[in-house]
RNA sequence: GGUGGCGUGCGAGAGCGGCCCAAUCGGACAGCCUGCAAAGCUGUAAAAUCCCCGGUUCAAAUCCGGGCGCCACCUCCA
C-alpha cells in the first residue's frame, strides 16, 4: 500500500482505507476568477499521479474536486468588468479544464460547485449555531475555534502561538482572532442566498466540508492540497466537521510549491506565469515530467531552462518509442496487473512509488531501463529483450500519465516519394543528392533517420 | 515573535547511518556506430569541505549540538 506523509501526524504512514479496495479522495479545487497559474498545475499533477498510481494498483478511486464559483475575488472581478459572477466563473472554469485536459489530468469523478450546495451549508451552520460552536455577528456567522478541542493540529503549532501571530484585522464582534467566517451577510449588489440566520453567502472554508462529506461520506480516506492550504483552509474545514460531531478525512497530504529563483511563485510577487501561457509554449508532458523528477513535497524550480531540460529528457523517451515502434498508451489510467511489464522493473517502480511517492527514484529506474533497451537493440536484439523493456517503460510512464509519441504517423505521398528517391541516390552513393533530399524532408517537418539502410521518417 | 523546511557537480534533482570515491535527467567533451548525419551505446571531465564548526559512532551527505545563509506558513493563495 502507498505510504504517504500525513500532515496531521507528521509521519509517513500507509493509507488506511475505510472500505477495502476503495479509495475516497478529495482535493480543493480552484476559485475561478482568473487563469490558472503554474502553481495550480503542479499540485494538480501531483495528485493526478497519486490517483493514477492508486488506480494502477487495482484500487477503485473516487476523486472529488470542487469549483469555488462564488467568493470575494469573483465578485470583485465581475464588478470590475460589469459582468455577472456566474459569467466570470464560467469563463475561468472553462480555462481551468482546458488546461487540465492539455496536462492529461483526469477529470474528477465529481466536480461539485459551491453554489449548488448552499442548502447543505445552511443546514450545517444551523446545527453549529444550535450547538453553540458557531455564533452570529452583525455581518455573518463565525466559528468559535475555542470549542474545537484540537484546533491547530494541521497548522502544527500551539493555539496561543497562532493567536499571537494572527495579523487579521481586528473585528470587534469576533470572540477570538482565530474565529473565521462561515457565512457572510448579504451586501447590496452582491449575490446572496436566504437563510434562517440572515441572507448571505458562504465563507470559503464551509463549502469544502459540506461537499466532501456529502459526496465521499464521513471518514473518507485522503484529503489533499497545496501546502499553503494547510492553514487556515484545511484546519478550518476540519474544525467545522469536528464541531458538527463528524469524522473528517483520516489522512492529509500536502504538496510543495513552485519556485522561481528560490522564491515561491505567487501573484503578489508578480513572478508567476499562467498555466495557459506555459502550455501554449511547451509540451505539456514536459511539465509533468519536470514535476515527476522532484519529490512532491519539495519545491520545484520552474523556469524556461528547467522546462527545456524536461523537454530534452522527454525527447529521449519519445525516441525510444519510435525506435521500437511502440503504440501509444494512455491518457486513460493503466491497471498494471493487466499489463505486461518486466517484473523486476515493475517491482522497483512500485517500491519507489509506495515510498511516499518517490517519483524521482521511479523515474531514475526507468531511465536505466531506457539505456538497457537501447543497448540491447544496438546489440541486434531489437525484437526480444529490448522491446520488452521498452514496452515496460512505456506502460509505467503511462501509469504516471505520460503517453509516449513515436511520431510515426501518416507520411504523405510526396514525402514517401522523396524518401524512396533518397534511398536510390544513396544506393548509387550519390551523397550530394541524398543530402539535398534529406534537407528537403527536414524542411517538410520530418525527422530523418537511416534505419537498416532505409530512410525512416517521423514527426 | 512563533512554527515548519531547505543548503549536494555547470543546471535540475535523488540519496536520509555502511552497498556513496554520491543515482537519474539536462548540458560539455571524446570514442564507437554512420558515406556524412540523426538516433543510440560507451566513456571522460565535472561534488577532493555533500554550507561551516564541533560531537556521537567501528562507520555520517545521512544522527545530535551550535553557527551562517535561504525559503515558506502564521493574512487571500496550490
Amino acid at each position: 500500500m502507498l505510504r504517504l506523509h500525513d500532515t496531521m501526524t507528521n509521519t509517513v504512514r500507509p493509507l488506511a482505507l475505510r472500505d477495502e479496495g476503495k479509495v475516497s479522495m478529495y482535493a480543493c479545487g480552484p476559485t475561478v476568477y482568473d487563469l490558472p497559474h503554474i502553481g495550480h498545475g503542479r499540485y494538480v499533477l501531483v495528485w493526478d499521479v497519486v490517483r493514477r498510481f492508486l488506480i494502477s494498483q487495482g484500487l477503485a478511486v473516487t476523486f472529488v474536486s470542487n469549483i469555488t464559483d462564488i467568493d470575494d475575488h469573483i465578485i470583485e472581478r465581475a464588478a470590475e468588468h460589469g459582468r455577472t459572477e456566474q459569467d466570470v466563473a464560467q469563463e475561468f472554469e472553462h480555462a481551468w479544464f482546458s488546461a487540465m485536459d492539455l496536462l492529461s489530468v483526469l477529470r474528477p469523478d465529481a466536480v461539485p460547485h459551491a453554489t449548488a450546495f448552499i442548502p447543505g451549508m445552511v443546514a450545517l451552520l444551523e446545527r453549529l449555531l444550535a450547538s453553540g460552536v458557531a455564533y452570529q455577528t452583525s455581518d455573518g456567522v463565525y466559528l468559535d475555534t475555542s470549542k474545537i478541542a484540537d484546533y491547530g493540529v494541521l497548522a502544527g503549532q500551539p493555539l496561543d502561538q497562532l493567536r499571537a501571530g494572527a495579523r487579521i484585522e481586528t473585528h470587534p464582534e469576533k470572540r477570538s482572532p482565530l474565529d473565521f467566517a462561515l457565512w457572510k451577510a448579504a451586501k447590496a449588489g452582491e449575490p446572496s442566498w436566504d437563510a434562517p440566520f440572515g441572507a448571505g453567502r458562504p465563507g470559503w472554508h464551509t463549502e469544502c466540508v459540506v461537499m466532501s462529506l456529502d459526496l465521499l461520506g464521513e471518514g473518507f480516506d485522503l484529503h489533499v492540497g497545496g501546502q499553503d492550504l494547510k492553514f487556515p483552509h484545511h484546519e478550518n474545514e476540519r474544525a467545522q466537521a469536528v464541531g458538527d460531531g463528524r469524522v473528517f478525512a483520516t489522512h492529509w497530504a500536502h504538496s510543495g510549491w513552485v519556485v522561481v529563483d528560490g522564491e515561491k511563485m505567487s501573484k503578489s510577487l508578480k513572478n508567476f506565469t499562467s498555466l495557459t501561457d506555459l502550455l501554449a509554449r511547451c509540451d505539456a508532458r514536459a511539465y509533468r515530467l519536470l514535476c515527476l523528477q522532484s519529490h512532491y513535497r519539495a519545491p520545484v524550480e520552474v523556469t524556461p531552462e528547467t522546462i527545456a531540460q524536461a523537454e530534452a529528457a522527454l525527447q529521449r523517451l519519445d525516441n525510444l518509442a519510435r525506435r521500437f515502434r511502440l503504440a501509444p498508451i494512455g491518457p486513460q489510467p493503466v491497471v498494471l496487473s493487466d499489463a505486461e511489464v518486466d517484473p523486476e522493473l515493475l517491482q522497483t517502480f512500485v517500491e519507489a512509488m509506495e515510498n511516499d511517492l518517490d517519483t524521482p527514484r521511479a523515474f531514475a529506474n526507468l531511465a536505466l531501463a531506457v539505456s538497457a533497451a537501447n543497448a540491447s537493440a544496438d546489440a541486434g536484439d531489437e525484437e526480444a529483450a529490448g522491446r520488452g523493456l521498452a514496452q515496460s517503460v512505456a506502460v509505467l510512464l503511462a501509469a504516471l500519465g505520460i503517453t509516449l509519441r513515436s511520431g510515426l504517423g501518416e507520411v504523405d505521398a510526396t514525402a514517401q516519394d522523396l524518401a524512396r528517391s533518397r534511398d536510390e541516390a544513396r544506393a548509387r552513393k550519390d551523397w550530394a543528392t541524398a543530402d539535398r533530399m534529406r534537407a528537403e524532408l527536414e524542411a517538410l517537418g520530418y525527422t530523418v533517420e537511416d534505419r537498416n539502410g532505409e530512410t525512416s521518417l517521423s514527426r
